[in-house]
RNA sequence: GCCCUCAUCGUCUAGCGGCUAGGACAGUAGAUUCUCAUUCUAUAAACCGGGGUUCGAUUCCCCGUGAGGGCACCA
């Protein structure tokens, strides 16, 4: 088919010019930040550009909430664009603007007028359709279970970046513009990506069935259609349930990986594993963001979708927050205990605070587990954990052990790891006995569990008092 | 019902005609550090089924089956 246009607005730029267009209708989760991540990575990878438009043309279901909420979390998570409305939610940027599509509608007037000056446009029953081109007929749809008009035309033919090669027949009339005045979906769709000069479409599959529709109107409006690229999507993990994963499903939204404060370079590196990896024998799966870029290609995009994996999503999360340097160790868990209940008391002593920090850094899983992992440093009201309790209390003779070990510790040197740990070793030899007699029965009276870091650092960082008061305390209960 | 896409361990995946089918998470068993976590070692675990093509198919083709998506005056 010859196409009569030859004003191709991008034809000449070779600039590739990708776009996440979000609408502002709910929660920011898991595929929408996967479908953002690819677009961002592919503008990164070629020196393009990242463009976001907010597709809120839903006046009864938008909320500015969840606007704020897709420029918090893409910014969050290291997305910049390079056109768009601005982070702080005012003004904008770029040439292409508005880029909100409630701020478009004489854009969406002009290009409707295009197609009915063309006769591809048409009005019935107070809406407007857009006109398919073949000969007419009629035939029930046992779907609509209703009588409905179909139009014969060559299948559309789209040139996938992932899929490859996909036939589609589109043979009816659609509606772009409600009775209420609204323009649809596909029609916003195209003309923004036509004004806003995107070069290449990627988004999910789920939108693979309606891109015939979409190539059918840049037909429509005479412009050769962008390069399309859809991913595969996320899937619910098996105990989720079935299907791709909406932002109801626990473990969906990125605001909830924020909340628990896991590192946004973590979600971004494990993110850009589902559906993707670097491929050729590369086993790498911890990848810094810049390698990623660097490595990132459509043509690697798997074409299977993937069922989420939180416990992967945990690990990648411990492994970022292994390595994270000590400064932004503390300023993250600065952070967490400031929105915490005891965050003032927990920050009021700042070298007490940095001091048990550096202390649970290399021991967590997760930033979220910082409160119940020091909660005994900072309250004498710590719990007795019942079954460690009697776990130590089983075995040996703990109570002797530790009235033995609070009877030295009185006149024990407090002044680093090492000496106490030497005091503790001494009481040890003389009894014929090991360090670790001693250690278990005293870290469950001194802090109520069996996980924490070494006993010396704890009596150390508790000083004398404390740890002579817990003990005692410990063996009047016991 | 019609249309589209996909198919390797439980999960994420490598593989692009010939491999003992590799890695990671989760699991199991050990080792190490005073506990815990980390770490290390070992172990178990997969080519959906049936036809072709080929000297040879996990790999290419077809048919099933399964999984997912789309069929709106939602986006």
């Amino acid at each position: 088919m010859v196409q009569l246009i030859s004003s191709l607005p991008y034809k000449s730029m070779s600039q590739v010019r990708v776009r996440f267009a979000p609408s502002p209708t709910g929660f920011f989760h898991i595929g929408s930040a996967r479908t953002a991540l690819f677009n961002w990575l592919y503008a990164r990878h070629t020196g393009g550009k990242f463009i976001l438009r907010i597709e809120d043309t839903d006046q009864a279901r938008n909320s500015e909430e969840f606007l704020r909420l897709i420029y918090d979390s893409l910014s969050w998570l290291g997305m910049d664009w390079d056109e768009g409305p601005n982070a702080d939610g005012v003004g904008e940027r770029g040439d292409c603007g508005p880029y909100r599509q409630s701020q478009r509608a004489d854009i969406y007037q002009q290009y409707l007028q295009q197609l009915l000056g063309a006769g591809r446009a048409y009005e019935k029953d107070g809406a407007i359709w857009f006109r398919m081109l073949g000969e007419r007929y009629q035939v029930y749809d046992d779907h609509r279970k209703k009588e409905v008009e179909k139009v014969k035309a060559a299948p559309v033919l789209i040139d996938d970046r992932i899929r490859g090669k996909v036939e589609r027949a589109e043979d009816e009339d659609f509606v772009i513009f409600r009775s209420d005045g609204n323009p649809v979906f596909h029609f916003v769709n195209v003309v923004d990506d036509i004004t806003m000069k995107i070069s290449h479409i990627i988004r999910g599959e789920d939108h693979l069935s309606n891109t015939s529709k979409h190539v059918r109107l840049y037909e429509g409006f005479g412009v050769t259609p962008p390069v399309f690229a859809h991913i595969p999507l996320i899937l619910k993990s098996p105990e989720m349930g079935q299907g791709k994963m909406s932002k109801r499903d626990k473990g969906a939204l990125i605001e909830e990986y924020r909340q628990r404060y896991f590192l946004p370079e973590a979600i971004v590196n494990y993110l850009s594993l589902l559906g993707w990896n670097p491929g050729a024998g590369d086993d790498r799966e911890k990848l810094a963001i810049a390698e990623i870029v660097k490595l990132f290609d459509l043509p690697a995009v798997n074409q299977s979708n993937a069922k989420f994996d939180g416990k992967k999503l945990a690990h990648m999360n411990m492994l970022y927050l292994l390595e994270l340097p000590a400064d932004r160790f503390l300023a993250q868990a600065r952070e967490y205990f400031q929105k915490q209940a005891t965050g003032a008391t927990v920050l009021a002593n700042e070298a007490y605070f940095r001091e048990i920090m550096l202390l649970a850094h290399p021991k967590i899983k997760g930033l979220e587990e910082l409160s119940t992992y020091t909660a005994y440093f900072f309250s004498e009201e710590f719990l007795i954990d019942a079954k460690v309790k009697e776990k130590v209390m089983a075995k040996g003779a703990p109570k002797t052990r530790l009235a033995e070990l609070t009877a030295v510790v009185p006149a024990m040197d407090f002044s680093t790891d090492a000496t106490v740990e030497e005091a503790i070793k001494q009481l040890a030899t003389e009894k014929a006995l090991g360090f670790g007699d001693y250690q278990a029965v005293a870290r469950l009276a001194v802090t109520g569990t069996n996980a924490g870091p070494s006993i010396t650092s704890i009596f150390r960082v508790l000083g004398k008092e404390r740890v002579i008061a817990r003990l005692q305390r410990f063996l009047a209960e016991a």
